[in-house]
DNA sequence: ATGACATAACTATTATGA
């Protein structure tokens, strides 16, 4: 099982680049950020006839995310993190996919810091951190995925003290992926992939794609259920050197067959009545 | 420090991104 999460920087310009990349990948779900487009200018249509069944909470012009799935149609079971009614950015969907569930995230930038954007980022991350505690509990496989603007260490960026003071790199915002990470979770790139340089993002700027002047921004954190059946990961840098590329390349991890869940472990994974609405994988 | 690119949107200029 192949899962691929993709920040696609507006879906409708990109079109022609995700639906290239779907083909020659082949992914099995995709996590897909930054859609730029409300709900309504979701091209489910073009989707569709690539064999994908979609999710999607869009908005206009900025953020936006989805999950597709091939040959299937993603479950439902969450839009929008909980912790704050007030947020209205579309930057969480979370859907269950033949027993495991995929969170699609899109974590915000945070740039200029200090400043509002910033603590929004901060307030957003520890909402994030407090909901993957409880999703923690859950005795089910479980995926993190997305674009988390963040940077986790200084093997995740080309020139790591040019960007001590940015949001994205901050020591404060580096703690707080590693206190996320430090639940339970697996950074599967990097688990896979220890002492290496791996970028997902290239400015569109100073020909960073050309100096490769990158940065590791998109993540997949696993729960240990996941983890154990973690056989490979990587970017798929090519996609960004394609005409009308994102400024991000996707990101993949291959997962061995799952073995059906048993029905006791359903049983006792299946979450309170209003909690959750992951009684749905039982079938 | 600035600007260089690129997106979507009240198509001309602005807000946003990282």
């Amino acid at each position: 099982m192949k899962i691929a999460s993709f920040n696609v920087n507006g879906i409708n310009g990109r079109l022609s680049v995700l639906l290239r990349w779907l083909e020659e990948a082949r992914p099995d779900v995709v996590c897909l950020q930054e859609l730029k487009a409300p709900d309504g200018r979701f091209p489910i249509g073009a989707i569709a006839k690539a064999g994908y069944g979609a999710i999607w909470h869009g908005q206009k012009s900025w953020n936006g995310v989805a999950i597709l799935a091939r040959g299937a149609e993603p479950i439902e079971t969450r839009r929008g993190l909980p912790g704050d009614p007030e947020d209205n950015q579309s930057r969480y969907i979370e859907a269950v996919i033949d027993g495991t569930l995929i969170a699609c995230l899109y974590l915000p930038n945070g740039n200029p810091a200090p400043g509002p954007r910033f603590a929004y980022k901060m307030r957003w991350f520890q909402r994030l951190t407090d909901y993957a505690a409880e999703l923690l509990a859950l005795d089910v496989p479980i995926i993190l995925a997305g674009d988390y603007n963040v940077m986790p260490t200084e093997l995740d960026v080309y020139k790591p003290e040019r960007w001590v003071d940015d949001a994205l790199f901050r020591p404060d915002v580096r703690e707080a992926f590693r206190g996320l990470a430090e639940q339970g979770w697996t950074d599967a790139l990097r688990t896979l992939h220890p002492g290496e340089r791996i970028y997902t993002f290239w400015d569109y700027l100073r020909n960073a794609w050309g100096r490769n002047a990158g940065l590791r921004l998109d993540h997949f954190l696993l729960n240990p259920l996941v983890a154990q059946r973690l056989i490979a990961a990587d970017v798929d840098r090519d996609v960004r050197g394609w005409e009308k590329a994102s400024d991000h390349a996707p990101v993949w991890i291959e997962l061995s067959v799952s073995t059906k869940p048993t029905r006791r472990r359903l049983r006792s994974a299946r979450p309170g009545p209003d909690r959750h609405e992951l009684s749905i994988i039982r079938s």
